[in-house]
DNA sequence: AAAATAAATTTACTGTCTGAAGTAAATAAT
DNA sequence: ATTATTTACTTCAGACAGTAAATTTATTTT
């Protein structure tokens, strides 16, 4: 733990509201109170009557549910920014969230970085830092020491104190199981079994949600990405490993036990290419970075050793500059991404699949129609193809998931019944 | 359609009960009615204070719902058979399903046979029939005419008129909208985009449910074998093609848009061998019957060209007497069906795979332990290992797990909410 | 026969939501 | 300017699902 960067932000990001906009009618049994909020939240400013529409709940519910929100601090009523006067009739009154609500903490911790924001309550970021961090495997009290320094850093950035977070969440590489906060396995961790949520929740005292990169990064987009607007859709990362993370009917989906979801090492090809994890033929050891820097000596000269990010950055470098070793390993990689494309939608079909990692990777997928290659390799049957974008993100990404994690943990709590 | 084969059962199936057994205290929000009333039937018989428990609900709510179901005709009070008369205090009054409250009809449609049964509230099969089919593609309505066939030879042995039935839940082969009815594509139907359900429904002014081949094997599995006592299972079956089932939480998973789960077509081999569907390395291009059948030509003397059953019968014959080149077939599937498996675990994190297909196959299985395998091919790291269990069926399944989509509609109905 | 115990029922009450009637605030027509 | 029309919002009685606690019922134990 050397340099640290960090800023305070306090601006907003363009598009109106965050988190998930759910279709009308939610078939779920969310308490009204919920509906409202999130409906709220979702689009930035609505009046009471289009809320009574599009949840289809009778106006009464609204009139009722909004006083109590407006009592409890959590919306208001704002001046209509963007309202037209052309209409007849009494006019809408918008209803919005109170930014300042309440605020919450979300931390990403990696091999080299740890990053972490706090927002307030429309996620909005409103401060930001960022450690580097070393040590490959170390004791969960070190791990903990480090996350507590991330967030004293926040707060003095933001000029809070740790009772005004409601909430926070963490995301980790590595086994996660979401419901008991306990982090199975990681690269981070020299143990296993490491009751992480527990431990930090009772070091600070504040609520505490953890899962891994893959999840946290679908949750992402899910709140602030191009998944707000699908209920549906599953996402692919790609970058020292390969994972994925679901969305069904607005919710994450965990699988099963909590677990699964691992199509980095689903297996492509029977006894195939060594991967990290001591199988053969896993689609991570054709696709991730460190199989194609494994490749990379036949294309550049690495007696000079460099950090993985610097080998794939002259790897794609030697690509682009038209190296035919270079170009060959990239498209070898394209070939198993998009079969990897090609499984998620034959075994989940959803409506849209988004490819979420570094841009070095899509500086060489340039030329490639990721969605129709992935559907020349599933069911013609399947008529609706299935929508493929790729989505280069900033490292602050993982950050945001987790606080989106803590966001709705947060929301829970606030909008529960009979508070 | 020529030789037809009926029976008339008037038997129960030993275990209590039928349906999945819920653990404790549902969380979702099914209404009381209808989680009491899967309770009892579940369980074959409980008492009003056993379900208050059991769903920890209040005592009341159990004597005001359970009234409701016994003036509804639903369910009854019966002298509890294997009472213990140990016990002081008032003894409990065992509540059952009243078996013949409403009755409902399964009917699996397939290219060599189609099959249908009629089951009372309970799952208990009434009667029984199987129609042989030929024609490999028709238009729709003479598939109409045929499942009208079949469910007019069901009444007539079951003594019942179709004003009787409740529900028809029908399985068919290819891609099935469950949630519209219509059938996609199915190697049944000269056309495509079939509204099955609704025609059928209009023909017999009965409610229809269809779903395709493995969602119906795995909601038997659900209803009425080993998933009963499971909340998340996978379902692999082998045969003529590679499919897949889920169940999540009691309910069956059906993907995103409502098709998904298809194995089969996942590709474990780049440009690998061909399959039917025209791609290639497909799983079931190794796996499946016509795969193996493909290879058979060198074990096997096929001048004289039989069925696929007759076929893969003679390959499992000279495997077991011996015959190398069958041998060797055989270990290759089994190759291919653990790499399924391994994927499953991978992706799903299932507790339990069962893998469901003709016993021809498992008499190839037999030394080999097929959890193990699979467990050798994921991440070490994921502790809690898969059970993967073979289970082979009858002809019944398929019509058994028909019958419980409408058993299921059924109870819905039923149990619904202010009737 | 009385005490103890457990099951089932009854009763009063709570919270959530709806539907209908009423109020408020604007524009359009006269 | 006045009235009608339209739309947004509020109020309130009541349906409904559920609970918690008191009560009744049926049985065993003492």
């Amino acid at each position: 733990m050397s340099e640290s960067k960090s800023t305070l932000y306090d601006v907003g990001d363009g598009m109106a509201g965050c988190g998930p906009i759910f279709p009308e009618g939610g078939f779920e049994k969310n308490s009204l109170r919920k509906q409202v909020f999130e409906h709220v939240r979702g689009n930035g400013s609505v009046a009471r009557s289009d809320i009574a529409r599009a949840l289809s709940i009778s106006a009464g519910s609204v009139t009722g549910i909004a006083a109590e929100l407006i009592a409890a601090g959590l919306i208001q009523e704002i001046e209509d920014p963007d309202r037209e006067i052309t209409v007849r009739g009494r006019p809408p009154v918008a209803l919005a969230i109170v930014p300042d609500s309440f605020h919450v903490i979300g931390i990403h911790l990696a091999n080299e970085r740890h990053s972490a924001i706090l927002t307030d309550s429309i996620g909005t970021v409103l401060a930001e830092t960022t450690h580097s961090a070393c040590a490959p495997k170390r004791p969960v009290s070190d791990l903990i020491d480090e996350i507590i320094l991330l967030v004293t850093d926040l707060l003095k950035i933001a000029g809070m104190a740790l009772n005004q977070i409601s909430a926070i969440g963490i995301g980790i590489a590595g086994l996660v199981d979401h419901t008991t906060g306990t982090v199975a396995w990681s690269p981070l961790l020299s143990e296993a079994n490491v009751k992480l949520a527990g431990t930090i929740e009772a070091r600070t005292g504040t609520p505490v949600f953890i899962d891994n990169d893959a999840n946290i990064v679908t949750l992402a987009e899910l709140w602030f990405g191009c998944g707000r607007t699908n209920s549906n859709f599953a996402v692919m990362t790609v970058e020292h490993g390969v994972g994925m993370g679901l969305v069904l009917n607005n919710r994450l989906f965990r699988g099963a036990r909590g677990m699964g979801l691992e199509l980095g090492h689903t297996k492509v090809q029977i006894g195939g290419a060594l991967c990290r994890c001591g199988q053969r033929g896993c689609l991570e050891a054709y696709l991730a970075d460190y199989a194609l820097i494994k490749e990379a000596a036949s294309a550049l000269d690495l007696t000079a050793i460099g950090t993985e990010k610097n080998t794939m950055e002259r790897l794609s470098a030697a690509s682009k500059s038209g190296d035919p070793a270079a170009q060959a390993i990239f498209k070898n990689a394209a070939k198993y991404l998009i079969l990897g494309l090609a499984n998620i939608v034959q075994l989940f079909d959803p409506g849209l699949i988004i490819v979420s990692g570094g841009h070095i990777r899509y500086d060489n997928l340039d030329n490639i129609d990721l969605g129709a290659e992935a559907h020349k390799l599933t069911l013609n049957s399947n008529i609706n193809a299935c929508e493929v974008a790729l989505h280069a993100w900033d490292g602050l990404v993982w950050a945001r998931g987790a606080s989106a994690l803590a966001l709705s943990a947060a929301t829970d709590y606030f909008t529960r019944e009979s508070r």
